[in-house]
DNA sequence: CCAAAGCTGTATCAGAAATTTCAGAATAAG
DNA sequence: CTTATTCTGAAATTTCTGATACAGCTTTGG
């Protein structure tokens, strides 16, 4: 009782479900080799077909005429979909729904302190220390000029970290991550420049246009990413990543604060002789104002 | 809490850290690679050798050479730690949750992560369920108008929230302090409308004003404070403080940015099925837009 | 500015992997 | 019980991948 393959099957769903919906038409060997696939779903797939066919317990034609029974041309464009679609739902934050598990509530709150207590400590252990001591070193600079910038979540962190080391420290500025906005600045920027940029997954095109230029225009790049690396680490002088994964369909940026702050206090002290009275007179000024 | 800071450490860590620490003493062709396999890790090295050298702009042997440095004996071996890893890390997404023990070199990053996770654990500890429940239900209503502010430094959060909420519901806006910018547009707060407004010491004046004003026209004021709690706590329907002692000159957010990104993750998830195709939308035209 | 060392790509090869062939085994029908 | 049909696996075949040798190029050090 074969069936003509009469679906083309546009095919949004996962190959995991159509697999099991044709589960019934499939000969033996195929619901072996279909078993097994699903219940390592995907990684079973993406080993050799005579790997696979040892573990289903059935022969290496067999596992061919099923991934051709599936549609596919051959084993290897079966092992690509399942790399993408693996790729695909790892990515996106939408395929992260996790719908209904944790209970509410507290428990809630204290399983994500737990995480991201997590990334704080991956974060620390992965910092090579020479480059935190760098990075420091170039900020307590005064003769380089700073320039934060970030990506659409990011720009928030970028904003903070300026807002302090304006108060620590002259020739600091924030730059808006549109090209429109810094196409022009760019003439400034020269080698003495310091870009410190925020940029986490799903990078952000005008972040990496704009740092890409900077560097470009030989300024020095200090870029704070995730454990994945923007691709704005090919030009940048110094990477400091985070760990940033959560119990959510979002990242967590706690790990970029962390560093953030600890680059703000470790320059503050640093500078120390100079900020003193620098953010006394700011003190002075506000109080004067109000 | 005993250190061992003479091995190098074999390999408990993600491959992807150690390319990261190793980046420096690659050569060009090798960064190259090392790029490549970050940016999309770990899927751009389950393909072909031939296709990821192209995909890295190098040649096939470079790659060779760049896995063969990484200490495996050939590419499929290099595959097959990737997969395995990935299949690791995709069966127990929060395995790693590993305790402290601190890095060696960097007594001053360690010693100040430290101080944060500690803010952190304290924070969470003193937060009533039942108050951050209740926060969440709050803005978690699509009929209310949310409005997010916050002072100085603490704006840089309140944006940060923004720029999430904005993405899960409608009604999302951010208020600049200075009362000049908001005077006017009070006359449209009223009754349904929340503010979430953040401060903490040094509080400051134009944010209490804000809340204030908000609270005296009727809307429903959350405050995100430090634990000596910010004036605006006595208009303030719910209040959720963290803790902000850091060594430093300077106060440490990482508890208030916990809170705001368990409030996002807990009102996603409580939005989902409204949130979800809102979030595919934003993500159709960002995309429609490139 | 020159020489040595190191890096990188082209061309080539060996070997492994996927695929096809075909004969035998299992199954179902008559 | 026989026969037709389908299914399956061993072995042969083909394709393609990963690996290597070598020469040109770039960088480094004197």
């Amino acid at each position: 009782m074969r069936k003509d393959n009469t679906k083309p099957s546009p095919d949004p769903q996962s190959l995991a479900e159509r697999i099991r919906h044709e589960m019934d038409s499939f000969t033996p060997s195929e619901k072996r080799a279909a078993h097994l696939l699903l219940s390592h779903y995907p990684f079973a797939g993406l080993d050799t077909v005579a790997e696979f066919a040892s573990r289903a317990g059935i022969s290496a034609p067999s596992v061919l005429r099923f991934v051709t029974r599936l549609g596919f041309s051959g084993f290897p464009e079966f092992q690509k979909h399942l790399r993408e679609e693996l790729e695909a739902q790892l990515l996106s934050p939408l395929a992260k729904a996790s719908p209904a598990d944790k209970s509410p509530g507290a428990p809630a709150l204290a399983a994500f302190a737990e995480a991201v207590i997590g990334n704080l400590n991956a974060t620390v252990e992965n910092i090579a220390p020479a480059e935190f001591d760098a990075v420091v070193a170039l900020l307590a600079d005064p003769r380089r000029p700073l320039h934060f910038t970030g990506g659409r979540f990011t720009g928030a962190l970028a904003r903070y970290a300026e807002s302090h080391f304006r108060i620590v420290r002259s020739h600091v500025d924030y730059i808006e991550g549109q090209p429109a906005l810094w196409r022009d600045r760019m003439i400034e920027i020269g080698r003495k420049d310091v870009i410190v940029a925020f940029d986490i997954r799903r990078y952000q095109e005008d972040v990496i246009a704009l740092s890409e230029t900077a560097a470009k225009q030989g300024a020095t790049v200090v870029l704070l990413t995730d454990a994945w690396l923007s691709p704005i680490a090919r030009v940048a002088r110094h990477v400091l990543p985070a760990h940033i994964a959560a119990p959510s369909n979002w990242d967590s940026s706690a790990g970029l604060l962390l560093l953030t702050e600890a680059m703000v206090a470790a320059v503050t002290k640093h500078l120390w002789e100079t900020a003193k009275p620098r953010m006394e007179a700011i003190e002075r000024l506000r109080n004067a104002r109000a």
